[in-house]
DNA sequence: TCGCGAATTGACAGCGCTGTCATTTGTGTC
DNA sequence: GACACAAATGACAGCGCTGTCAATTCGCGA
């Protein structure tokens, strides 16, 4: 049969609220208490039941993350930051669930308020694309939610979560460009809306104003973070009569969309063209040649993401918006101007 | 104020305990009475509490989804079977949660113990190649909890949840290949102790041999599923002296691997050479030319798997192993013998 | 030693629902 | 119309925990 709180205080000679007190962590338990507690707990392997504790305790432990399956990045990187959240959540004993919204939908917001009516959850990780929509935060502050982004587009005062700086990054994959006597550099954007694509461009053109080269207009082609999008942007910069010397895409789908360009167009990648990208999918390793990008923690950043909202979910902090650090990937896809 | 039940209850002029029997879809309540709840609910936007649902009824309402996130398959696979998951617990108002196991590690039983007696999850949804595992099995059975698979690799009495016939899908990605006039149809085979990779291998060897054609095993080569792991095996059949027309790989990462090294190698794809994968992954799409490739309907399976799982959790059946159709998506990739 | 405020502990009700079982209402039969 | 039986409904306790508040113990100065 199940271990129940009152079986755990009966072992320890302490009444059921007192072995209530130790498990939520609550001031005002003697050491001694506590440890005598904490000793019968792991004695009889006791497991609070979730759902009595949820019902009691007014709180359900439970964290929602929320993702956009519509339009959606790389399956890659929110499965790791999923798994990200996730770690972070069983540290804490909290459970988590996925909520899959589509911010283009019309109903988007009823789903955020049936998912708030039925489950509760205590806090809300927000993942790219769906960190910035003004809607979204606004019910989500009515409601009383706290929330946490990853990669947030603003960083206002109250936005917790994590971020890495992007535009930084963008602007040493560049330089490192720069570095192997590039001077016509490529910028493949991603979708405009993103905040991903503005800073990755603001990180290029910083770059490229820092070492005094002018923008060339027709070197910025748009793109939307496929591979398919990489290949047709590539196309449009091939068919220019000064092609560049280095491609920058503003992820590795794109980027490997512009190697496999290079291949119709029978442009030898490094040798004549180098490529770099961002994100360092699984599939940037395995290229041939094997990309150069920049990498993004994104299992460090969801679990981050997830850390800062139980901070504040725990009445433990106010939380902060967490910086992680990138670094970049330096393969076989760049190589000195040719 | 939160509506509970017990407010449905004055509002329709019933018990509770009326409520909660047309809640449940218990027998036993007239049509009138239940048509009258069933309106106070909807007047009132009733949302059972499900922790006191859970509490009350000994049932969790809970979903738990099995992966393996260490040697798992593509992500994009299984973020679509979340998906589906997903959509199917919505319909019956169970909630989802998804726990990534590291089905070589250690640990293994001992989380997924802990897993059991910290959430009690109702039921449980295995995905590849986690659909086997006898010890994982073996513990679910002892602890009573119900379980279906996305395409497990036996198919036993009892085992439920969702398969596509991948053998009849291999074989006939196989004969549109020989109906092509190829006649030096190389495979890459996928891990070997996934399920898939057997299938696969096996729908291969049986168009072979209906057209009675000898299994050349030097056509055959070891893949693991991966891009890289695709140009390795690809390498391999280009330096034999009398190369293949036709490479069948068991994924479309392998695919895409293959058609990779073909440029390495100058090869034409599809002139000189048509290549075929299985699964459909985006990439499939993009790629130039485009992949020929089988369709995994993996968010309806992830959806009928839990539909399954449901039927039994909910008393309402024994489940079944569903099937669902494949379909050959014949793109660019493949074409006549040269 | 006594008294007093602070720290610690406990008693008890109740979170919102469902299981059990008793009671009432309806249905068909002669 | 009376009776037997089934269907429909309700009363009530209790699931396992926590909030509230009262009771007890402790530490320390007078």
């Amino acid at each position: 049969m199940r271990v129940r709180l009152e079986d755990v205080a009966r072992a320890a000679s302490v009444s059921p609220k007192t072995v209530s007190r130790v498990l939520n962590d609550e001031a005002n338990v003697s050491d001694d208490t506590r440890q005598r507690v904490l000793a019968a707990m792991q004695a009889m392997d006791y497991r609070p039941h979730p759902s009595a504790r949820s019902l009691a305790g007014h709180r359900s432990f439970l964290v929602a993350m929320l993702y956009d399956n519509n339009d959606n990045p790389a399956s890659t990187y929110l499965a790791e930051i999923q798994d990200g959240v996730l770690e972070a959540c069983d540290e804490h004993r909290y459970s988590m669930m996925v909520r899959p919204l589509r911010m283009r939908s019309g109903d988007f917001i009823r789903r955020l308020d049936a998912l708030i009516a039925d489950h509760h959850p205590d806090g809300v990780v927000l993942t790219p694309p769906i960190t910035d929509y003004a809607p979204l935060l606004k019910r989500l502050r009515e409601a009383g939610v706290p929330h946490a982004s990853v990669s947030p587009a603003h960083r206002g005062k109250g936005i917790i979560g994590v971020r890495m700086d992007e535009q930084q990054a963008a602007r040493a994959m560049v330089e490192h460009l720069l570095a192997l006597g590039h001077r016509r550099i490529a910028h493949v954007v991603g979708i405009a809306d993103h905040g991903a694509s503005r800073w990755r461009l603001a990180g290029y053109r910083e770059a490229l104003a820092a070492a005094g080269i002018a923008e060339d207009p027709v070197l910025v082609v748009q793109g939307a973070f496929t591979f398919g999008s990489g290949v047709e942007a590539a196309r449009k910069l091939f068919a220019l009569k000064k092609r560049p010397t280095a491609v920058f895409a503003a992820n590795d789908d794109m980027a490997a969309g512009v190697m496999w360009a290079a291949g119709e167009y029978g442009i030898k990648v490094p040798h004549d063209l180098s490529v770099c990208g961002f994100d360092d999918i699984p599939l940037a390793r395995q290229l041939w040649p094997a990309l150069t990008t920049v990498r993004q923690p994104a299992r460090e950043m969801g679990k981050l993401a997830a850390l800062q909202l139980l901070e504040v979910v725990r009445g433990r902090g106010p939380g902060r918006l967490a910086q992680v650090g990138f670094s970049l990937e330096v393969r076989d896809s760049t190589a000195r101007v040719p």
